[in-house]
This record gives C-alpha cells, sequence and structure tokens, in this order.
DNA sequence: AGGCTAGCTTACCACTTGGTAAGTTCTTTG
DNA sequence: CAAAGAACTTACCAAGTGGTAAGCTAGCCT
C-alpha cells in the first residue's frame, strides 16, 4: 500500500474538523491526500465509514490518556488535574481533535444514536469515577457529580474551539498573555468547584 | 406578502441550528416553508445572505437583552448573574441559538472574517465592561476579565448544546435532576471565579 | 392609463455530490 | 506456477447543489 490507513485518518480527522462532515467532501480529502476519489472509498466503504474510523481512532486515544493518568496519579485530585491540563492541552492536534468532537456533538442531535453504544459513554463513566473518590465526593449523586464534569468540559473546549477567534480579536501577543493563565485559571476552577458543595 | 421575512428567519434559524451551513439546503428551507426555493432567493440574493440575516436577527437580540440588564440591574455582581442566568436559559429557542452560534465559533475559522467586524465583538466588549466594575476587579486587565468571562461562556454554552445527549445518557428525570442544580452551579460558577483573583 | 416595484413562478444550468461497476496491476500465499 | 485478494484505475451515474434568466401578476404612485 502506498499509504498507511493511518495517514489517511490523519487527514481525513484535519479536513472534518475544519469543516465539518457535510462540508467535506470524499473527492476534497482524496485530492489533499494526493489519490483519487475511489482510492479512498476502496479502503472505507462509505463517507459514513471513513467518518466513523476517525471517531473511533480518537476515542481510543482518549481512553488510553485516561488509562495512563489513572495509573501514574494515585492521588485523586491531582489526578484530575493532570487529566484536565491534558484535555486542555492546547496544541495543534488537540484543539483538531476538540473541534470535531464539538462538532460531533452538535449533530448528534439528529444523527442516530443509542446512548449505550455511545463513543464516549465509557469516558464521561471514568471521568465521573474520578470524581467520586475526592475526599467528600463520595456521597454525591453521579448526576451531580457529571454536572461538575460538564463545567470544566465547557470551559475546557470552548476555550480550545476559540483560539482562532481569540487571536484574531485580541492579537497575537494579548492572546498568549491570556493562554498563559489559562492552566492557572483552570486548576482554580477545579479546585473552586470541588469545593464548594461540602462547604 | 405571503410570509414575513421574519417568519422565513425563524424556520431558516432552526434549520441552520440543526444542521449547519452545509448540511441544510436552500431548497430543504424552502420546502419546509411550504414556498419555492426561488422565492426564497427573492428574498435573500443568495444561501450566504440568507445565514447572515439569521446572524445579525440573534446578535441584535443579543445586545437588546444585555441593554436590558445593564439597566434592571445597577449593582455589579446581581447585573452579571441575571445575565449568566439569561444566556443559560434552557429554553428551545435559546438552545438553537447557542447550538447556531457554537457552529459559527467552528466555522469562522476558515470562513474569512476582520476582528473588527465581527458581529459578535459589541457583544464581549460589553461583558468585559460588566466584570471589570465589579470591585476588586477593576485593577485587572481586559484580557485577564475575558478569560473569565470564557470559563462562564463555555459552562453554560457547552451544557446548553449537550442536553440532548445527556437526556439520552441519563434519561429524562436524572437529567432533570442535572438540569435543575445546573442554575445553583453557575451562580457559584460566578461567585467563585471572581473572588479567586483577589484573594 | 402607464410605469414601477414587490413577490412570486417555471425553466434551466453548470457543477458537485456520494456511490457503483468493471477492469487492471501488484503482492501474497497455497 | 496458479489462485486470490488487496490496491488501485477509469468510466459512469442519478440526484442534488446554488444560482441565473425571464416572464407573470397584483398593487401602488404619478
Amino acid at each position: 500500500m502506498s499509504d498507511t490507513p493511518e495517514k489517511l485518518l490523519v487527514v481525513a480527522e484535519a479536513l472534518f474538523s475544519e469543516r465539518g462532515f457535510y462540508g467535506v467532501s470524499i473527492a476534497a480529502i482524496a485530492s489533499e491526500l494526493g489519490i483519487t476519489k475511489q482510492a479512498l472509498l476502496h479502503h472505507f466503504k462509505s463517507k459514513e465509514k471513513l467518518y466513523g474510523a476517525v471517531l473511533a481512532r480518537i476515542s481510543s486515544d482518549f481512553e488510553n490518556a485516561q488509562q495512563r493518568v489513572m495509573v501514574d496519579e494515585p492521588a485523586p485530585v491531582p489526578r484530575i488535574k493532570a487529566f484536565v491540563a491534558h484535555l486542555a492541552d492546547p496544541s495543534p492536534s488537540n484543539i483538531r481533535r476538540t473541534r470535531l468532537l464539538m462538532r460531533e456533538l452538535l449533530d448528534n442531535n439528529q444523527r442516530a444514536k443509542q446512548a449505550e453504544h455511545w463513543y464516549l459513554k465509557h469516558f464521561l463513566d471514568q471521568f465521573v469515577a474520578m470524581v467520586q473518590v475526592v475526599p467528600g465526593r463520595e456521597a454525591i449523586s453521579a448526576t451531580d457529580n457529571l454536572g461538575l464534569i460538564y463545567q470544566w468540559l465547557g470551559a475546557i473546549n470552548y476555550f480550545l474551539v476559540s483560539i482562532p477567534t481569540l487571536t484574531a480579536i485580541l492579537g497575537e501577543e494579548s492572546f498568549e498573555e491570556m493562554a498563559r493563565g489559562q492552566g492557572e485559571y483552570l486548576s482554580r476552577l477545579v479546585d473552586a468547584t470541588l469545593a464548594q458543595a461540602h462547604k
């Protein structure tokens, strides 16, 4: 094979992230890769399946990262902070994936979806478990803890996808200043929200 | 005229919100309205312009709400909380608009955009001004306050667009429980994050 | 009455879309 | 060596895309 399927998924991920599922044609992806549309369709039988493969790759990487932090950081709160920091990593590749997942969040409204087999279900369950072992949080319901997690995910993901916009508004330098503060902000956000329920 | 332009914009807004700019054809919007595609194109000369009109309508409503809260709530912190509560209103129409604006945030990455004339610039400037008059916040840079606002917007907007997903995961009742807590959560989030910088 | 505009309609267009069908070349395996 | 399958290619297609052109009708203004 001339291109590894891995390479195909990387390019497809980038384009889906930038323009969305309906915004990219398989021909556009193929052209970016320098192959024909039909070569792409040979590997992934349809556009939907190609997109599915992109999602599967992301969610698998996600779960790996989650498992890693479970092992590396045994203490509950530092573990959460480490994981939050990982999710908030402002690297181009993480921004790209965050944008794609946010599009997915907006779309799977209308896309048919069974809650049980949802590709991020496991990720959320694990995350809730991470919060529930924090001292003082054991008694709090999973639903409430999920609410907390959604605040964090909101703050993290919204910031990441806003980066291009913020850079345009603020200019390169001011944005850098803001971005430097963001890690510290998030750490304090976790502390503040974790603490507030058991005052 | 048989349909008011208002009615056209309402339907277009709903469809753009659900499926995104590329996900909806002008023919689909027209069919939903029970008119021909060309009738729609008669009112708004192109798809882009129709979409632009939808955005303009939203941003104008936004600025009205902002102005109202400035008048109705003179005290800085209650004013912010009232505005946050307004933005977080989980009514179907607000969810629809939040979803549309989030799509816009994801897209205007690649869409050409001059920061100065950006349709939400004024909204953000006003919001920053609202935060900057909070006692203890005057000395803090606009950039830092903007960072704070993005945390709030993130928590609010992400939650709103996640509602369909969360309902599917948790079921109707558990979700209702979580949603009831969300208003209280947000109020505390504002308190906690406003306080943290001037301890 | 004549002209003008708003609000349509039907007809049409070039282009792009995702996808199929069938054949070809290369590589691996029995 | 033969068979099989993987990795393509070219050719094609029906359906849909955004948009133009031109005409028609009703109401309004002078």
